[in-house]
RNA sequence: GGCCCCAUCGUCUAUCGGUCAGGACGCCACCCUUUCAAGGUGGAGAGACGGGUUCGAUUCCCGUUGGGGCUACCA
């Protein structure tokens, strides 16, 4: 094996790229960047009614978001009509294909009726014992009719990558359409066309073109083409073990993005999905990806996607990335959610990466860290009335408490955490209360919230003045509450 | 119906004939602790079934069962 392998990833535009295409491509994309190949993209949009600019458009926001970035210009197969005809009038011409003259109308009836009598439909190859006088006399009156591709006799076999050895008995192979009567090609040829002209060593897709496969091999042997290898990777089900689809909730890869996933941790859960490295290792950056990745871990059996662990591998990233590489992620969903401004978090930005190092390791998705970044980027707070309820019970204690925090803390001179901590425990003391009786109560009035970073992080973070704000505004409020 | 693929805890998986069948997610308990996380410790939890092969099978072979895919002039 000396010459670098091409792959490629061929989605049909017709809809959002999928987990399992995604998947499939990062599978193509991993085995490419390990053997030092290429990774090439094809639209396979031959399907004219079904494929939608929009759609290949979300195809490309997909893997540019997953970072799976493609080596040579895309390929439409829409814009290779012309050499898929030529290639399937090649076939004819060279006895691996013949016309057929019988209408979708009859096949229809007849396959209806093998169903009836339970047998297994298959072409019964009439027109191919059509007499050539005839053939030719039809094609002169311009009768309409497709190319279906004479299946030999004998066994189709490859070695596959993931199954091992997988035959079919050219018996059950049915002599397959390559060209309709609009004389537009039928997916197969057009696959092997196209796969063929990007010179494809390595075909890996999902296992349900298991049986396309004996099919397209043929297709090569009648081309005069070398075989690619073939990998065909397990699927992806939902949680009850179907096949995964629309039902099962959020399945594009674009949901996730919106969810909060980092494509770092979107990758890592994928790559885990019918590939395994052997042993314990789970958390994996791309470049150990990369670096690990094999035909050899490449596992056979269905993979069920668990939305649970993919939260979880994705809060495994969020605390062990690069802290500027979340802020990379972070800082447009807090824009987006018209908490900060673009300038406000760039002149801030040193306090901003402390504030992350704080909520990233508490978090779970970038959703998690917008919520709790919330009061320490907005102005105004609002109490969560669950922790009010909870800790603010008694209004006329909770007031004397938070009162005499704002001047303890007001009479610090320096704000950092060991005389704050000094400070407020001495008060609690002189309540006779635990820390914590005090702690809760504050983290409300300067949060809102009842989870928080630990609280003397919070005040920092805060800074003297906002600190003392909350806890003069939480008194007021309590008060009013009081009143009222 | 026909053809093909698959089969270890609920889920993702390790095991390349000999293991107390290991890890992770989730779940439960405890520890840590100012909350929430994170972290730590422990717990419950699996070889679908039946035959072979072998001194010995989760592992190799066959069958059964179960699940999945394909079965178009869709891709």
């Amino acid at each position: 094996m000396s010459t670098p392998p091409r792959l490629r990833f061929a989605p049909s535009p017709t809809g959002d790229l999928h987990v399992g295409g995604a998947r499939t491509a990062l599978f193509n994309w991993l085995y490419a960047r390990h053997n030092g190949g290429q990774f090439l993209l094809r639209i396979e949009d031959t399907d004219r009614a079904r494929s939608t600019d929009e759609s290949t458009r979300a195809i490309f926001d997909g893997l540019n978001w997953l970072g799976l970035t493609w080596d040579e210009e895309v390929v439409y197969q829409g814009a290779n009509l012309a050499r898929h005809q030529a290639d399937a009038l090649r076939l004819l011409e060279n006895g691996s294909a013949y016309r057929c003259f019988c209408t979708p109308a009859e096949l229809d009836e007849r396959r209806k009726e093998a169903e009836a009598r339970k047998d297994a439909f298959r072409y019964d190859r009439r027109c191919d014992r059509l007499d050539p006088a005839e053939v030719e006399r039809r094609v002169a009156a311009g009768v309409p009719h497709v190319l279906r591709f004479r299946v030999p006799d004998g066994s189709t076999e490859w070695d596959d990558m993931v199954h091992g050895r997988i035959a079919f008995p050219n018996k059950d192979i049915e002599d397959f359409v390559i060209l309709r009567s609009d004389s537009t090609p039928i997916y197969n040829m057009a696959v092997v066309s196209d796969d063929i002209a990007m010179r494809i060593t390595i075909v890996m897709r999902g296992d349900d073109h298991i049986s396309n496969t004996p099919k397209q091999i043929l297709l090569y042997s009648a081309l005069g083409s070398p075989l690619p290898r073939f990998a065909h990777l397990p699927m992806i089900h939902g949680t009850d073990g179907k096949k995964l689809s629309k039902r099962h909730g959020a399945t594009a890869v674009g949901d996730y993005q919106h969810l909060g996933i980092l494509p770092s941790a979107m990758r890592n859960f994928l790559a885990l999905l019918g590939w395994s490295p052997g042993g314990d290792l789970e958390v994996m950056m791309l470049d150990e990806l990369v670096e690990r990745f094999g035909e050899d871990g490449l596992l056979k059996k269905a993979a069920v996607f668990d939305p649970k662990k993919l939260e979880w591998m994705n809060g495994q990233h969020l605390s062990i990335l690069p802290v500027e590489d979340v802020a990379q992620w972070v800082m447009p969903a807090l824009i987006a959610a018209g908490l900060a401004t673009a300038s406000e978090l760039a002149e801030r930005h040193d306090w901003f990466i402390l504030l992350l190092e704080l909520l990233r390791v508490r978090s779970r998705t970038i959703d998690d860290v917008v919520r709790q970044a919330r009061p320490f980027l907005v102005e105004e707070i609002t109490y969560d009335p669950d922790a009010t309820a909870k800790q603010w019970k008694d209004a006329a204690h909770t007031i004397t408490l938070l009162s005499e925090t704002r001047d303890r803390l007001e009479a610090l001179s320096d704000w950092s955490p060991e005389p704050m901590e000094e400070a407020l425990r001495e008060l609690a003391e002189s309540h006779g209360i635990t820390a914590g009786k005090l702690f809760q109560p504050m983290r409300v009035a300067l949060t809102g919230l009842a989870v928080s970073p630990g609280i003397f992080d919070v005040l920092v973070m805060l800074g003297k003045e906002r600190s003392l704000a909350r806890l003069e505004a939480a008194v007021a409020s309590l008060e009013r509450g009081q009143t009222d």
